[in-house]
DNA sequence: AAAGGTCTCAACCGCGTTCGT
DNA sequence: AACGAACGCGGTTGAGACCTT
């Protein structure tokens, strides 16, 4: 026997809600309380199944939820949170007073996650994407090898110095915060061989970054956050002279991080606060989590893993980011597969990487 | 100005889980 | 224990807003 239908659709309304539809709710559960959804449309004059009237009431009319773009702190919470419970939306939305999980979901798809895939890292896994990890070692093998002074651009076919791509100097960034100082050694003498040809004015970072590499205090998340840190200034700087980078620069997402005196340093979930100490290094928060979270009790790792939702998903079980639904995600999957099969020079023709 | 493309997000759908009898 | 109803969740859709050419 089918499952019966959660109610009778014959004559109920579907679609957006009216001004008055949501008065009739709003009414009803003030004098009522909600609950019983099945009766409550009959009861309170609608013509709408119950399950539309929850949703309409837990998504949009409940007093407390808060309305607006979300905040850095909100932002940072999420992808964190996401890190390690998956696309467990309402158990995310319990530790985000306010919000819904629906609409955390949305935002996650249409900002986060493009956000993420952008910067090279997956957004199921939340690590760097394997795909990039693989160029890492084909450019390890095949060009480390025979030259520490590597004429990237030139290799790349690009027409302008690897400067002028700041995607591909995240992409620099991501291999270089996977492979340590293997990586280190690699990318810096081209940053600074770029920098030299376009007078950047950020020699004095390259410098102590490279020179990071010879102390012992120097530890692998410090050096991941310093290449971040470099990058977006060097970000910054084509924004601000060339305009040769063709994104609009999230001006929310800077003011926030000036806000929370981050400078420019790109936020990409590494930080759990003001805090240098709480650096989460970004090829393992996921497993850190817990510690870097200490000052904020709503996120320590028991409260996650207190959730009030079933078993959690695997973080890596679910396909549908990987086969990527939208074509900015197909656009950067597709652009990784090149790299796979050795179009470099096409996939930067350049805006589907970019 | 307008046509086409893209993005956003409220709402829907289907399914698994929980609850009540 | 078994069954059906209700609830809650995650994935998907589609209308309208916005952007680009």
């Amino acid at each position: 026997m089918g499952r019966a239908p959660c109610c009778d659709k014959n004559g109920l309304k579907k679609g957006p809600w009216t001004t008055e539809e949501d008065q009739k709710l709003v009414d009803y559960i003030q004098k009522h309380g909600y609950g019983s959804w099945r009766t409550l449309p009959k009861n309170a004059g609608l013509q709408r199944c119950g399950k539309s009237c929850r949703l309409r009431w837990t998504n949009y009319l409940r007093p407390d939820i808060k309305r607006g773009r979300f905040s850095f702190e909100e932002e940072e919470t999420i992808i964190q949170l996401h890190s390690v419970l998956g696309n467990k939306w309402s158990a995310i939305a319990a530790r985000l007073p306010g919000r819904t999980d629906n609409e955390i979901k949305n935002y996650w798809n249409t900002h986060i996650r493009k956000r993420l895939l952008r910067m090279g890292i997956d957004p199921v896994t939340h690590s760097p994407r394997l795909d990039l990890l693989d160029l890492s070692a084909i450019l390890n093998s095949s060009l480390y090898n025979n030259s520490s002074q590597l004429n990237i651009s030139g290799w790349l076919g690009l027409d302008q110095p690897l400067a002028n791509y700041p995607e591909l100097l995240r992409l620099a960034a991501s291999l270089f915060s996977c492979q340590g100082d293997q990586n280190r050694d690699f990318v810096l003498p081209n940053l600074q061989e770029n920098q030299n040809q376009n007078q950047f004015p950020f020699q004095n970072q390259i410098h102590e970054l490279q020179n990071c590499t010879a102390t012992t205090a120097c530890t692998t998340p410090f050096s991941n956050i310093e290449a971040h840190l470099l990058l977006d200034n060097v970000e910054q700087f084509q924004a601000n002279t060339a305009n040769l980078y063709p994104c609009q620069p999230d001006l929310e997402w800077e003011n926030a991080q000036t806000l929370h005196g981050l400078a420019s340093v790109p936020n990409y979930g590494f930080y759990s606060g003001s805090d240098q100490s709480s650096i989460i290094d970004p090829l393992s928060y996921n497993s850190n989590f817990h510690s870097s979270s200490s000052t904020d009790q709503s996120l320590n790792f028991a409260s996650v893993l207190s959730t009030p939702s079933s078993s959690p998903t695997p973080l890596n079980s679910s396909s549908t980011y990987v086969t990527g639904s939208t074509e900015d995600e197909r656009e950067s999957y597709c652009s990784s597969n090149n790299v796979l099969k050795f179009e470099i020079p096409d996939i930067f023709g350049l805006n589907e990487f970019m």
